[in-house]
DNA sequence: AAATATTAAATTGTTGACAATCTTGGATCA
DNA sequence: TGATCCAAGATTGTCAACAATTTAATATTT
């Protein structure tokens, strides 16, 4: 692990965040597994700082999701269970939902770069590149937020979609069918284009819970775990 | 301003979590005003605490929707614009709706304390008295996040009250129609009781909504502020 | 041998000192 | 007069030492 970059700390950045930045790397990575314990001390030094900034990043992780903290015994990689995965899957559905609706509202027949998103995942579903189609996935969603305009609603789903990564470290990212969901992409797009709010919010929210049921269907034959 | 009381220390709770407590309080009730900056080392001198734990705190409350941090600027109690109550309204709705869904679905007939609450609201209601009515009607909308049985919910929904409350410090107390808001809240309840979860979620959506629209009716004739 | 109590080690929580950064007020200059 | 620059003060960020708590390892008891 290598140490913080010195030159990045000289841009109005403080210590605490670069070390957030970098454990949410780590996490999502899967190098610091969930589940597991943060030492804060062990950390610290892999980093070259002091405990102080380890401690304040891990609570800035808290906030978004990735870290829990329990006193006196020390900051946590987040745990998702099955079931949590699903109530997070119908939370960021109903929020992806009000995203579209506020985004129909502000583009003005604007679609932004949501076009050209759409036309590389069609390329990507067509080559059957699921790592790609994976990757602008994430990107065609957080423009969609940012269309919204609405910095809260942003940090909301963000978390969400942070812990929904720590679902078993998982790869969500073998999308059943690449395809099917860029059509649904294809015509949120064109409600927000057309300026159709209530429509943007109904497909936006079928969406993500189209995206639910190929999960659940995908994974149907796995035992549910407990914990 | 008195000092954190110490017998409270001593039952598995961190001096952080104490002051942060002591600062919501602080927040919520106006003697932290918004957009004030809190100074750390002012402020844990009056606690009688060192600024670490004020620090922590303040982060605590960054992540519950209260208080906004600047990198060497530090942490400011935050402030709500009328736009971001518009917008927080409307994400209060959907989440709601969403907590009246799984409160319906888990349920099982069982109304819970619901049945009582609504009871007294209703006295509260029909002796005019807003405050008391206000009060209720908070422990009402916790009760029915909490028969959603998700704490993910909550805290979200938990963090979008507190920051409804930073507007002008404001009584959303004058409640214009008490006795139709309950009307409400019977209809949303009845579902929840009848176990028609799709009807639940409309209703609570809808309820908040209404919210909305008295606000607005209410503040029609003030003018709209930039920030 | 199993369960409980005790102690030592490891880890987190808190503090005060120091460094880095921002803010304020005054001096300088056009 | 007004703007810019500079220095002093105030405030936040970071660190290392110490205190409180938990965890583990060991001893004790039944």
């Amino acid at each position: 692990m290598s140490d913080i970059d010195l030159l990045a700390l000289r841009q109005s950045s403080t210590l605490s965040e670069l070390v957030a930045d970098k454990m949410e790397k780590l996490i999502l990575s899967g190098k610091l597994a969930a589940g597991e314990r943060i030492n804060e001390a062990v950390l610290a030094k892999e980093l070259g700082v002091s405990r102080g900034p380890v401690r304040e990043a891990s609570m800035l992780l808290t906030s978004r999701g990735l870290v829990e903290f329990i006193a006196f015994r020390g900051a946590f990689v987040r745990k998702i269970s099955r079931a949590e995965l699903l109530e997070i899957y119908d939370l960021r559905a109903v929020l992806t939902g009000q995203a579209c609706q506020l985004a129909a509202l502000k583009a003005g027949g604007d679609a932004g770069p949501l076009n050209d998103l759409h036309d590389r995942m069609e390329k990507a579903a067509e080559g059957n590149k699921a790592d790609r189609y994976y990757e602008l996935n994430l990107k065609f969603h957080e423009c969609l937020v940012d269309m919204a305009g609405s910095a809260r609603l942003r940090t909301m789903i963000d978390s969400l979609v942070n812990e929904m990564h720590l679902y078993r470290q998982v790869s969500l990212r073998s999308h059943p069918d690449m395809a099917q969901s860029n059509r649904e992409h294809r015509a949120i797009l064109d409600a927000i284009v057309k300026g159709d709010a209530e429509k943007a919010r109904e497909l936006g929210e079928a969406h993500v819970r189209a995206g639910k049921q190929r999960f659940e269907a995908a994974g149907a034959e796995t035992l549910v775990e407990d914990e």
